[in-house]
DNA sequence: GTGAAAGCGCTAACAG
DNA sequence: CTGTTAGCGCTTTCAC
């Protein structure tokens, strides 16, 4: 501790301050402030003799730059800001947002920016949009689950914004965004169920209005006609178990034969298990299932579930790398896909 | 280069300003900026014909403050620090941040404060400490599962900060904190099964050496202790299922009646239930059994489990409460508790 | 390479 | 009640 350095340098500074100052450094150092502000963003042309001389007084008046002034000075912020436009209720039900927004911390915490989280339900956006206007960040991230709401995307014209997940309808393709790769992770799934013998395979598709509905199902298609097999036996729920086990249900009444069964979520396949069984059917032994997501609906199943992981600790971490890279004026790809993993269970044996 | 945009907010500013400031504001209204940063404040003193000028004129430029220089002429930051000295291992984990943060987010999002989000793995603890002593936050909230790191406790003394869990030993409660009140939601569930007719009520308690193991085992003596039940049916596990069924087994193994056992956490219990039905026995009808945290590990049990609720977010919203008012110079309690509820499910019918 | 000087946009006494 | 006057702590030309 450097409680009592009475080799203060007399700033002129009646009052004690707590926090030192560039210029308590800078009289410490025997150089000048602006000297010590090179050496703290670490410019090139600094004697090295200088540097240490600075470094140690900065050592030891355990000095730490005042960002507001900073930011005034240098008109950059140095902050982000997490976006969440959800209301209450969601954000509190959904662990998908946690996550994310973890991975964007995680990723922040090893650069010189700031994460400011503001949650913006309905009521507030305007107030949101406009702080974010005002200047007072460098930049933002999105995160929204119903992805049509890109009620923000117009403030990509005016500061760098990078969103959490594609919009329905592709736009000019002005905005940026990182995005799970559905198509691919329901591919793959949809892959492995050929793989182990599957030949009439069914998919319970999502909402067709949800990106994350209609991606998966393109998915599913992709690896049937790869294969050359039907692409019939599609039937559409709401992402809820109960939906999954009507459109199970559907399918089976078809009476047409399926052995295999790719849902687009876990808790649409833990639905239709229900269903499977209700019918004297076995999993995997006349019907495989696969998932997608990786949550608790699909690993408390008997047997538990084959299902596509998604990163969404990377998602939110590349989420920040892209914006980051943005606000310092490099050249990003506008569309980013994380790659997802096959969690291969008993349902798929 | 990014696309053509020629309002490119990125780094290279050449244009007019595209933030308007409080002197244009001014200029526009016809009045000082003094005057406008009154208003801007809510100042009382201002005739409230000028204050509509104001507003308009602010309407009209679409006015916001600039936070850089707001901070440092008042010498304060509007920021709250949110600290997770967590591993990320253990943060990708664990749903409890995630949700105390989100509380925290939503409260604050009322207030004229701004949430900053620090992870802080211990490499990374000198440079986060330094941050938040370097004064730019007005306050910070530190939240932890292993209480017992109040590592940032000396923060409190030149900061205000308020923690998230009570400290294993009370120190000489120079800090200030908001936790879960274990004992009384223990207690609860105890006396929950008391009032189902069980007599022979034992235990498996957690850790002591942590606090939460600590308070939910005095819970649960001081319901038994009321009633004058015996209170030597206790053992010890460390809050994983596995620990859950070696203590069940243990208590088994006693040869005495239980008809009724209180798990310190639903991990536990969901151990303890396989126990049980091994040794023939059945749930609720032989043994009620409860437990605490409610999480899926009790959701998804056959039959599923009574358990304590923590209300999670509602403590990320204390905490912040109680930061606010300790910045804003209020006096505070020292140690909130949060009330917690019982969750009746058929494990105690 | 380094210092001097001029602000960044706002608040805060202090006069009037 | 309102305007004037100083800075808050730092970055940043521009000379030297």
């Amino acid at each position: 501790m450097t409680a009592e350095t009475p080799s203060n340098p007399a700033t002129g500074d009646s009052g004690a301050r707590t926090v030192p100052t560039l210029e308590m450094v800078a009289a410490l150092a025997g150089v000048s402030r602006a000297t010590v502000s090179r050496v703290v963003n670490s410019s090139p042309k600094v004697t090295p003799h200088v540097v240490d001389a600075v470094n140690d007084a900065i050592e030891r008046l355990n000095y730490v730059p005042n960002r507001a002034a900073r930011s005034l000075a240098s008109r950059r912020t140095q902050v982000i800001a997490l976006v969440v436009p959800e209301t209450t209720a969601k954000l509190f039900s959904d662990p998908f947002f946690a996550t994310v927004a973890q991975g964007i911390a995680l990723y922040l915490s090893d650069t010189d920016y700031t994460l400011n989280m503001l949650i913006s339900s309905e009521a507030k956006s305007e107030k949101t949009r406009r702080y974010l206007m005002g200047g007072n960040v460098d930049g933002a991230l999105v995160v929204s689950h119903h992805s049509g709401d890109h009620s923000y995307s117009e403030l990509g014209q005016s500061l760098p914004v990078v969103f959490g997940g594609r919009p329905l309808i592709a736009t000019e393709s002005a905005s940026y965004f990182v995005d799970v790769d559905n198509a691919a992770g329901a591919a793959g799934a949809t892959a492995h169920l050929v793989e182990t013998g599957r030949r009439h395979i069914a998919t319970i598709a999502g909402p067709q209005d949800m990106p994350a509905g209609l991606d998966r199902l393109t998915g599913w298609r992709r690896t049937l006609s790869m294969h050359g097999f039907d692409q019939s036996l599609v039937e559409l729920g709401d992402f809820t178990p109960e939906s999954g086990a009507d459109a199970m249900r559907r399918l089976l009444d078809r009476g047409v034969p399926i052995d295999g069964v790719f849902a687009a979520n876990d808790q649409m396949a833990a639905g239709a298990y229900s269903v499977i069984y209700e019918r004297g059917l076995s999993i995997p032994g006349d019907i495989a299932m696969a998932g997608f997501d990786d949550n608790y609906y699909g690993s408390t199943t008997t047997p538990p579930l084959t299902t596509v992981h998604q990163p969404s600790h990377e998602l939110g971490a590349k989420m920040a790398e892209v914006l980051v890279a943005l606000i310092e004026g490099k050249t990003v790809e506008h569309v980013t896909l994380m790659p997802t993993n096959l969690l291969v269970r008993a349902s798929t044996l």
